[in-house]
RNA sequence: GGCCCGUUGGUCAAGGGGUUAAGACGCCUCCCUUUCACGGAGGAAUCACGAGUUCGAAUCUCGUACGGGCUACCA
């Protein structure tokens, strides 16, 4: 096995937006491929005809690419293992699931999904709330196993509705181990008799997964924990399809719940606490629902990345903040964790204002760019990187540059005066008017000139200069935050800093 | 109900027989700053419970409790 090359998978189904949980199994799987210098695929699970959803299979590709996860072969890139989706792929399933049937681990059922329902019903007891079609009930079903020879191949040629089920064995032992678990078993008598191939001829995922996973070289599965209990069923199909030497290892991994309460953290969560679940804006086409991602938010890739990579991974020092690349060296699956973590979207914002800070205004620009553009604005790269130099402290979110950000160009839309008043009086008014008069005649327009004269003329006005330096912010601002207040004057100019001080002069009486 | 998995502060977590049980988020206080941040210093709060093994248990064992996942012709 380490012998061959690694080849790892990527397999969602494309039936809506893309879940943070989803884009974490893909970025393990990514961060595994990469250091161990293997193939990372995407495969697209698309056996489901009722839930396929248009346009979900492009936004997967789009997630991906802005979190820079670029997988090896996929159905936009091909490969030698194509086709990539598993609609594609039907006709390869069934002589999987008959050659199962012929070797005694798989049979025809023909029971209606009306039958089955009233197999749940009728055998349903205080004791067993949910029935399974399994062993102790499959006798008592519409299939090969329970009716006469004939009867099955009448049914067969006069081409009556049919799955092909696994046929579990009694009390056999299922064993494996886990790379993030370790030893895990199952006794097969609790195991139902799944479903392989579904009446319309498309498979199950309990077999794509297995066949594909086989026809692809998959060396080793990172999917949710969710999957858990239908390891065994995957495990008995490579037995029994006699291809246990090629089996992959498996790592199941930990659920991401919700913040509040507990269970899996669900898009309905995002909207009720007011976070994205989604890595980016997702329309539904149905519906015409928009349900809004982390990117949209103000997100930077690297810190969406981070964030995920540390929900359930850390590497043991304390260091918390990782690149894609540091990442792809650091990553070890034993040091992946066990249990579920709770997201935390608090913590979520913290690693991007970490980005943020990190970032050079050159690596913001483009973004901030078009933060302001949406607005309206349109601002020179100098001007912008000027700005976003002096306010990206201050920033958790690309889209608080705005805020922070936009009185630089853009006379402020509203003012908090309220701030000014409590503490306004006639003298302040009066030093108001005449420093506005005495800017125009600054004839070295810089911050520490503006400051002087602040400063002279308060002294000769005998007021504290610190007490006129909140209305002077706020004027020039239009609230209580931002950058020293004289660099913010030096940049606004000359002209719309007077502008600005007459129009609060004003609405102050 | 059954099966499987898990359990260190409010949250993410380090630590795997002897520690004052790291660190981070959030919260609070103070310093810096006559704004808001950034930065700095500090604070509150924890090993689910019960037995056992041991000189010694957050760490090992067994129970219990709690939580989660699954229990579809969905993935």
């Amino acid at each position: 096995m380490s012998e061959k090359t690694i080849r790892v998978r990527f397999a969602p189904s494309p039936t809506g937006g893309l879940h943070l949980g989803g884009v974490r199994t893909a970025l393990y799987n990514y961060l595994y491929a990469r250091k161990h210098e293997g193939k990372f695929i995407l495969r697209i699970e698309d056996t489901d005809q009722t839930r396929f959803v248009p346009g979900a299979e492009q936004y997967i590709m789009d997630c991906l690419r802005w979190c820079g996860l670029e997988p090896d072969e996929s159905p936009e890139k091909g490969g030698d293992y194509g086709p990539y989706r598993q609609s594609e792929r039907k006709p390869m399933y069934r002589k999987y699931a008959e050659d199962l049937v012929k070797k005694g681990f798989a049979y025809y059922a023909f029971d209606t999904p009306e039958e089955l329902d009233q197999m749940r019903i009728s055998f349903k007891t205080e004791q067993n709330p949910s029935p399974q079609y399994d062993q102790h009930i499959r006798d008592k079903m519409r299939n090969s196993l329970s009716l006469p020879a004939d009867e099955t191949d009448a049914l067969l040629k006069s081409n009556a509705a049919h799955v092909i089920r696994i046929k579990m064995p009694a009390n056999e032992t299922v064993e494996f181990n886990d790379l993030i678990r370790g030893e895990v078993s199952f006794n097969t008598s609790t195991v139902d008799d799944k479903v392989l191939l579904k009446a319309d001829g498309m498979p199950t995922y309990h077999l794509a997964v297995v066949v594909d996973d086989y026809l692809m070289k998959i060396t080793q599965v990172f999917r949710g924990e969710e999957w858990l209990p239908s390891a065994p069923v995957h495990i008995m199909l490579w037995k029994y399809l006699g291809l246990e030497k090629d089996m992959p290892e498996w790592a199941h991994l930990p659920l991401i719940l919700k913040p509040d309460g507990h269970g899996k953290l669900s898009k309905r969560d995002g909207d009720r606490l007011g976070f994205p679940v989604y890595a980016m804006d997702w329309t539904d086409p149905k519906t015409g629902e928009l349900t809004s991602g982390f990117r949209e938010l103000g997100f930077l890739d690297e810190a969406f990345i981070n964030m995920l990579a540390m929900l359930g991974w850390n590497d043991g020092t304390g260091k918390e903040l990782f690149s894609l690349d540091e990442l792809c060296e650091t990553f070890s699956l034993s040091r992946v964790h066990k249990g579920g973590a709770k997201f935390d979207f608090e913590k979520a914002k913290w690693y991007n204002h970490e980005w943020i800070k990190r970032s050079s205004a050159d690596d913001l620009l483009d973004k901030v760019k078009s933060v302001f553009e949406v607005k309206g604005v349109t601002v020179p790269d100098d001007q912008l990187l000027m700005m976003i130099t002096l306010v990206k402290d201050r920033c958790t979110l690309i889209s608080d540059f705005w805020e922070q950000g936009s009185f630089f160009f853009k006379a402020p839309a509203s003012w908090d005066l309220p701030a000014i008043q409590s503490k306004w009086n006639a003298d302040k008014k009066v030093f108001f008017e005449s420093f506005s008069d005495s800017l125009s005649m600054i004839s070295d327009w810089s911050f520490p000139v503006i400051e002087q004269e602040f400063k002279t003329l308060a002294a000769s006005k005998n007021i504290k200069a610190g007490e006129l330096q909140l209305p002077l912010r706020v004027m020039l601002v239009g609230g209580k935050f931002g950058p020293p207040v004289f660099e913010i004057a030096e940049k606004i100019g000359r002209v719309e800093m007077i502008s600005r001080i007459r129009k609060t002069l004003e609405m102050l009486g």
